[in-house]
DNA sequence: AAACCTAACAACCGCACGTAA
DNA sequence: CTTACGTGCGGTTGTTAGGTT
């Protein structure tokens, strides 16, 4: 309480109790009697007086302690006042190494829930840990690192091909009751090489794998983002680059119909000089707009695609009634919220909307029979979920097959997966490339400019990114671990976790 | 010494949800 | 069934201290 006690004198000058909006900041208003109701940093007299009123008559009922007990803080005020500092279970200081690791694991598992990590962290509060998260996440921006340590990410995939294997789903929490060996803090080194912007390692390679070859794509997902992108929340990555940041819909999916040629039957990328310098041309050039064009070319218009099965959105970029509830609201880990946020039938913008038809979005059926619900679950069970709805897409997929709604060979179906976490509001064009651009490692000598790599028609800037000396060689063994696909293949893990060298800490 | 930057912390704000009247 | 209220949660902002330039 040193803080308070150091800001009382301060605090009984600076903050008035005449702030204009107290009424509207403590919902209700009640100001018991017309008593102006205080704002800003305690003073221990209030905290005197709160810790007493609380003693006596117990926590709740928090408007009636300014009623009651003559303080001039709302309820709201109080509740919070009392439950970050007063209450008498709170441990005080610096997070523990212990604590810092639970609080990672947590987080991967269920994003930013900080009052159910706070409840996992015994003496500690949502408003410590959400403090301690948004530091961290800063430092590591800062830094260029990922925000995940690998072995989180390996733990999670090696435990849903484990799930997978047994056949065993469930999306509560105890599934994962020990998500990761608390003592197994040290991290397997990663090492990072360069990587050429090639495109032929970019999303078209990636999603180049034998159909049912390896996992789904939420894994390779989250081995793109968590191993190669220190970007994995929707806040961070929104504030990182704004000027990669897809800026708006509208001018995406113009841009895709009237700027981009239908070129992705050949393999080749979309010309789309407009967007340079923006996180459209770089999901564009990774081609994850690229199925866009198969259904997309440069003359049509949103209305005259057809429906993809499984698809709830209607074409004509209309809000679909039948959207999943799930698909309204997704909980998730940092790392499945962008994931999630990316594969969102329905997006909040409604100009994406138009993208939902393009998106394959899982039968309402099927989710609603699903046990598996990304909502108020972790990771690893956003994972799982997504996994098998990806599966059943791919089934309809299979099964309708026929040419007339999509035309899909088998690496389109793949495509066609990747694409369905392309929401394009959130920055996948920027995490897409952030995959392979930004946050790949690229050689410390030849990134002191920003590289611009030429692709077949448009050009992506490459941003410097220091992971570390490199050695210059880039060779496949060094590139390989940047690739999902590679990370997913069934007996990588072992391998991977012997091999790379990490950047964690 | 001043300006600037960053981390850590505290508190506010708006929204959502549950419940009682 | 509706409404008001209480509460909890998550996002955001503001403040301060310490370090760096």
């Amino acid at each position: 309480m040193s803080m308070t006690s150091e800001s009382d004198n301060r605090m009984t000058s600076q903050v008035g109790v005449d702030s204009p909006s107290v009424e509207e900041a403590c919902g209700g208003g009640n100001t018991g009697g017309g008593l102006p109701l205080k704002k800003g940093p305690w003073t221990s007299a209030e905290d005197a007086i709160l810790v007493d009123y609380v003693t006596k008559h117990g926590e709740g009922n928090w408007n009636a302690v300014q009623k009651h007990s003559g303080l001039a803080r709302c309820g709201k005020s109080c509740r919070l006042r009392w439950a970050n500092h007063l209450r008498p279970d709170l441990k005080k200081g610096a997070f523990t190494p212990e604590e810092e690791r639970h609080i990672i694991e947590l987080h991967a598992k269920m994003g930013n829930k900080w009052a159910r990590m706070a409840a996992e962290l015994p003496g500690r509060t949502d408003n410590e840990i959400k403090n301690y998260w948004n530091t961290r996440i800063k430092r590591r921006q800062r830094a260029g690192l990922p925000i995940y340590p690998p072995d989180i990410c390996f733990q999670a995939i090696s435990e849903n091909k484990h799930n997978e294997e047994l056949g065993a789903f469930s999306s509560t929490d105890s599934q994962y009751p020990d998500f990761l060996p608390m003592n197994n803090f040290e991290i397997p080194p990663v090492e990072f090489k360069r990587l050429e912007f090639n495109h032929q390692l970019c999303p078209p390679a990636l999603l180049d794998i034998p159909a049912g070859g390896i996992l789904d794509i939420p894994g390779r997902r989250l081995l793109a983002q968590g191993l190669n992108s220190a970007y994995y929340s929707r806040s961070f990555l929104s504030t990182m680059h704004p000027a990669k940041r897809i800026r708006g819909s509208e001018s995406l999916f113009s841009g895709l119909n009237d700027d981009c040629s239908p070129s992705r039957n050949d393999g080749s990328f979309a010309t789309c000089n407009q967007y340079q310098d923006d996180g459209s041309l770089l999901a564009q050039s990774m081609g994850f707009s690229s199925s866009f064009n198969q259904n997309l070319t440069s003359d049509h218009q949103p209305s005259s695609l057809s429906v993809i099965p499984g698809s709830h959105a209607p074409l004509n970029g209309n809000t679909s009634s039948s959207e999943p509830s799930w698909a309204k609201k997704l909980e998730l880990p940092s790392l499945q919220s962008q994931m999630a946020s990316w594969g969102l039938p329905s997006s909040p913008l409604p100009s994406l909307e138009s993208v939902d038809t393009l998106i394959q979005s899982p039968p309402t059926e099927h989710t609603e029979s699903c046990n598996l619900s990304p909502r108020n679950s972790g990771l690893l069970d956003a994972v799982l979920y997504e996994s098998q709805t990806m599966r059943a897409s791919k089934s309809i997929l299979h099964q309708e097959n026929s040419g007339d709604v999509v035309d899909n060979s088998c690496p389109d179906l793949h495509e066609t997966g990747w694409e369905t976490y392309g929401d394009p509001i959130s920055p996948l064009g920027h995490s897409a490339a952030s995959v392979f651009s930004e946050y790949t490692p690229t050689s410390g000598s030849s990134s002191e400019e920003p590289q611009l790599v030429t692709m077949p028609a448009c050009k992506v800037k490459q941003e410097k990114f220091d992971f570390g000396p490199y050695d210059g060689k880039d060779d496949a063994s060094n590139l390989i671990f940047s690739r999902p696909d590679y990370l997913l293949e069934s007996n990588c893990f072992g391998h991977m976790q012997n091999t790379v060298r990490s950047i964690w800490y």
